[in-house]
DNA sequence: GCTCAAAATTGAGCAGGCTCAAGTTCTTGG
DNA sequence: CCAAGAACTTGAGCCTGCTCAATTTTGAGC
């Protein structure tokens, strides 16, 4: 019998479906802490009980929603950066597509990373993993820049894919925080960083400033 | 009659006192999630309403307490720089001084930056006015290198400080997350960082580098 | 010293995340 | 097709953060 079309397997399928709808929805409308798990499992005709067979933590429910939403946004925009661009450029169209993602719902997104930051076990690991696949492919940019001609030393991929990042996660963080007004200024202020951190990343004497 | 020194005051200031002591007695030893208010109520020897008088929230007994170490251990540090250091190693003796102190329990710390970073209300403006200050000190900082004849560009004090406190926010959190294995590490990564940032900053021609 | 309103205290109780013992459904071997 | 047990489902109930109506304490005016 084939397994991955058994009775089971098809209920566990339509169930998890069910329910990322209905916690989908719910969110959206509600907001985190406004909903309840009582009412996402109702809503997903199923059991309290079932839910938490399902997504241990309620926390996972927004997980599992938001981060299928990120992947798609992240994974789009890293593979449609337009050729000519410079490097912070295409750094910053990655950071526009992820930042018009976060800008759909604050109450969320500060809840989603709140969590995704510092969280522990599986979220901590999966955090890793990510961050430090971006932090590749941000280094990966470098080096494209510089076959293309960017007057970029050779430093590590690594240490500039870092840099980077720091200075991505801290405009969104202030951003998220109000410290940052709104999605331009914070897109404004993130680039003001990227050309400062990508001046000390250029070879001796190729400056652009004085 | 003297105001401050009423019966009333002098049984408010008592109780906080022993709120705060039965509060971090009780994170210390059980960790943040495993303490309940019930029993850090019953430890300083009030009821659970009269707690919730003086804490609103779980969270801001961390935050009352953490948030004393911290700006102790931040204030000594930023005041005792010692003068013949580079920007970067006056940096490096502010940020030692600060993973020391999360050092000493990642879970509380976790669980402090975590809320401190997205909260909202007084937190977050608490934050931000944290976070801008500091930033601040680091621009200041960056003046007093270029006096004392580092070769660093006019930039804005407040740019500057805007990146080594970004690079500073992302070691620290990634040390906190196991990506970066211990607080040596760590900020073996930040002075990488910050040297990396501080090119950026230098005047044309002076890099260190080649 | 007494009165009484304002301030402070309190713990029973509520809400919501999560558990687990009991019950139900599915699968498999014969 | 059946027996048996493995896998899955479930909601009553636990735990803990937090509230609020009732009670106690305090101090100003007399």
């Amino acid at each position: 019998m084939e397994k991955a079309s058994s009775l089971r397997e098809q209920k566990k399928l339509a169930k998890l479906e069910a329910i990322q709808r209905a916690a989908r929805e719910l969110f959206r409308r509600q907001g985190y802490a406004g909903t309840t798990t009582r009412e996402i499992a109702e809503r997903a005709g199923i059991g309290v009980g079932t839910l938490f067979v399902y997504f241990p933590e309620k926390i996972d429910l927004l997980f599992y929603v938001f981060s299928q939403d990120l992947e798609r946004v992240a994974s789009e925009a890293l593979d449609s950066i337009p050729e000519e661009l410079s490097l912070v450029d295409g750094l910053l169209h990655v950071f526009a597509a992820i930042f018009e993602l976060y800008d759909e719902d604050h109450e969320l997104s500060r809840t989603f990373l709140k969590e995704y930051q510092f969280g522990t076990g599986k979220v901590r690991d999966a955090f890793n993993e990510v961050t430090f696949g971006i932090v590749g492919r941000f280094g990966a940019l470098v080096r494209r820049a510089r076959a293309r001609g960017e007057p970029l030393r050779e430093i590590e991929d690594f240490q500039a894919g870092y840099q980077f990042f720091a200075l991505y996660a801290f405009a969104l963080q202030l951003w998220l925080s109000r410290a940052l007004a709104d999605r331009e200024t914070a897109l404004l202020q993130l680039r003001m960083s990227l050309d400062l951190a990508v001046e000390g990343m250029k070879e001796s004497g190729e400056s652009a400033i004085r």
